[in-house]
DNA sequence: TATGAATAGTTTAAATTTGAAATACTCCAT
DNA sequence: ATGGAGTATTTCAAATTTAAACTATTCATA
């Protein structure tokens, strides 16, 4: 830990912590990346199979929202698994702007899958921390998590 | 926090801890991005003038390594710093091959600029969380990324 | 000194993401 | 019922990133 002084003892603290926050962010990625990708599936891709199967069919938009990005993105990534039949688009009767995606038979397979290889891959890459570090890390997260959602 | 167990204990602690970092570390990223992209800068590009602004000329091997991406990139973002008058690439004369970067005297301007704002802002985003806590989370983010790099 | 392996950086093509414009539809106030 | 505001999604162009192929240079060793 740095002892001097740059700028400031709040800002060298919250830099810090921003450059390790970073830094553990993308190379966890990459790692549990890696895996994905050696299914056929790109990361995005794996977020959107991961969260039809956990919390059933989505609309577009809630899905853009729960992956921070742009709608113009999830087109993309659903054209992309819809061609691999994964995923179907199917345009909500009450409300004709409104598309559900879900899962189809097939996304729901590789979903179990991959995600029962990917739960195993992210204990085995955090368990460097003991349950009781994940935890804490897991409660300041989240605390700083909301509280950047506010600003956002 | 979910009570009932999907991939057993271990493996429910760590995708939680997982998400609650990605989460937090993509909405850090978007709102300090924001107020880099004010100043006419890409974060990318922010990220070599630091580097060099904080650690003097490096070469594009080590502006990679540090940033985490690939050499083509770094001669791509170091193409539009260069253009507008930030950095300059001085050819090494020991080792005809490395090429070593540094900041122009408005590059330097720049960083000063720029930086002193970005760490108040850090320091703001972050102030969610005490002194105390933010070292804590350092601290466990330090860990975590130090047993990621082995793994990599 | 010659030659083959290794290293530093650039170029290229492809994939991903964004933001803005366009389209299609709904809802509300008149 | 109709016009206008607002919402959901797609399309498009531009920017960023990657991986692989390529050029230039150095190093090891025979």
């Amino acid at each position: 830990m740095r002892t001097t002084e740059q700028y400031g003892r709040k800002a060298d603290l919250a830099l810090t912590m921003w450059v390790k926050l970073a830094r553990a962010s993308t190379t966890f990625g990459r790692l549990t990346g890696k895996d994905i990708e050696q299914h056929g599936l790109t990361q995005p891709q794996f977020g959107v199979l991961e969260m039809l199967g956990h919390l059933g069919p989505l609309t577009i938009g809630d899905i853009g929202k729960r992956m921070l990005v742009t709608g113009g993105c999830v087109t993309v990534i659903l054209d992309n698994l819809e061609k691999e039949g994964q995923v179907e688009r199917i345009r909500s009767s009450e409300d004709r702007r409104v598309i559900k995606v879900q899962l189809t038979p097939k996304g729901e397979s590789t979903f179990k899958t991959v995600f029962r290889k990917h739960a195993d891959r992210v204990a085995e890459l955090s368990s460097v921390l003991s349950e009781e570090e994940q935890i804490q890390l897991s409660t300041l997260l989240k605390k700083l998590g909301l509280a950047l959602k506010e600003k956002q």
